[in-house]
DNA sequence: TTACCGGAGGGACAAATGTCCTTTGTTATG
DNA sequence: CATAACAAAGGACATTTGTCCCTCCGGTAA
């Protein structure tokens, strides 16, 4: 799914935009660049402006487990930031991406000095963990075809957009097995 | 796995004590008791004192997906209070259960004018998006050998306590898959 | 005691998914 | 232009997991 916060959005705008709080930057990132590495450290919190990234998790077998696609309000690095670990994830630009970064201090002191944005965090935090649950239970209980449905009908241009090893990658099957299902679904369509 | 926070335990078990604040209850549950149901409203949010507790949801199909396994301190109904919907997923007691309950608006409340809380809140909601974020890709990209391997390695206690079923959910596979692994586990330990 | 129930275990087969490898078409780059 | 690099598609086969059963056992209610 694609994953996006306007209320987010709108406050961080609202906040870009005056002159006594100078702390978020708007930086532009070209597709493929990299924003996290996993097992490193995060110095920012970013937020989308505009465009779509992925949010990935590299397992010790090599293979890659696509957590979320990001878009507009979304938030990362955040978690990083509030519990001081290393980021256990890595965000990469699909599309161009413009962003709102702010630094880890002053993310710190926004949290605490500004209780509509300590709000927002919270709400954002709680769909986080609501989303996450509802996808694991689905994924872990339905064949890939149910799960493909399932995202060609909340997103239907995802495909424009993104490669088919990515979207293997976020079902968390492999590309051969997503295309045979493709192709008896797309059977299953004709003889309708 | 089995998640606990002693940080939050510590804190609202301090809390308790406190004469002039005297909004967290103490209550008991017996095995098999349900705490929360998926669905329903949420009026109270609930951390534990001590036991076990199992926390899952149940799909269309009939089948339930443990999330996690919940112990001291960990804390649940949170998610519902802040974002004031209806609960996602069902909490039901495996063991005897002590629960600390405060009310929504209490919670709120204390959220609100505590900012030792409000960073320990913070803080839990930034584990558990780390830990399901790890947890789902894990699951999605191993064997259940290694799943089940990870499982006893982290909590070698666990089978004591829990049924064959409730692994078998929390893995996301049948009970039958689940027998055939640990006798194909069995006889690969024979040899050695 | 007897009858019954629910959990654990597992056999036989079916279905879903992964692995490996080949082909094709497109793009991009020297 | 030539060729390398790469994404998409799919054939053939192996492995993993699920489905549908049946049995065995220990508790327990009548």
């Amino acid at each position: 799914m694609v994953r996006i916060n306007k209320d987010l959005l709108a406050f961080v705008s609202r906040l870009y935009e005056t002159e006594s709080f100078n702390h978020f930057f708007l930086e532009n990132y070209s597709p493929k660049q990299s924003l996290i590495k996993q097992g490193k450290k995060v110095f920012s919190v970013f937020i989308i402006k505009s465009g779509i990234a992925k949010c990935y998790l590299s397992e010790d077998n090599g293979k890659d487990f696509i957590q979320e696609f990001f878009s507009d309000g979304e938030i990362f690095g955040e978690i990083e930031t509030i519990n001081e670990h290393l980021s256990f994830c890595s965000i990469e630009a699909i599309t161009d991406l413009q962003v709102f970064e702010i630094k880890g201090d002053k993310f710190h002191k926004l949290l605490r000095s500004n209780s509509k944005f300590n709000e927002l965090i919270l709400k954002a935090f709680a769909n986080k963990v609501k989303y996450k649950a509802i996808r694991h239970g689905y994924n872990q209980s339905h064949t890939i075809e149910d799960k493909l449905l399932r995202l060609m009908n909340e997103f239907p241009e995802l495909l424009q957009h993104i490669s088919k090893q990515d979207i293997a990658n976020y079902l968390g099957v492999t590309a051969r097995s997503l295309n045979r299902t493709l192709s008896d679904m797309g059977k299953k369509f004709d003889l309708m």
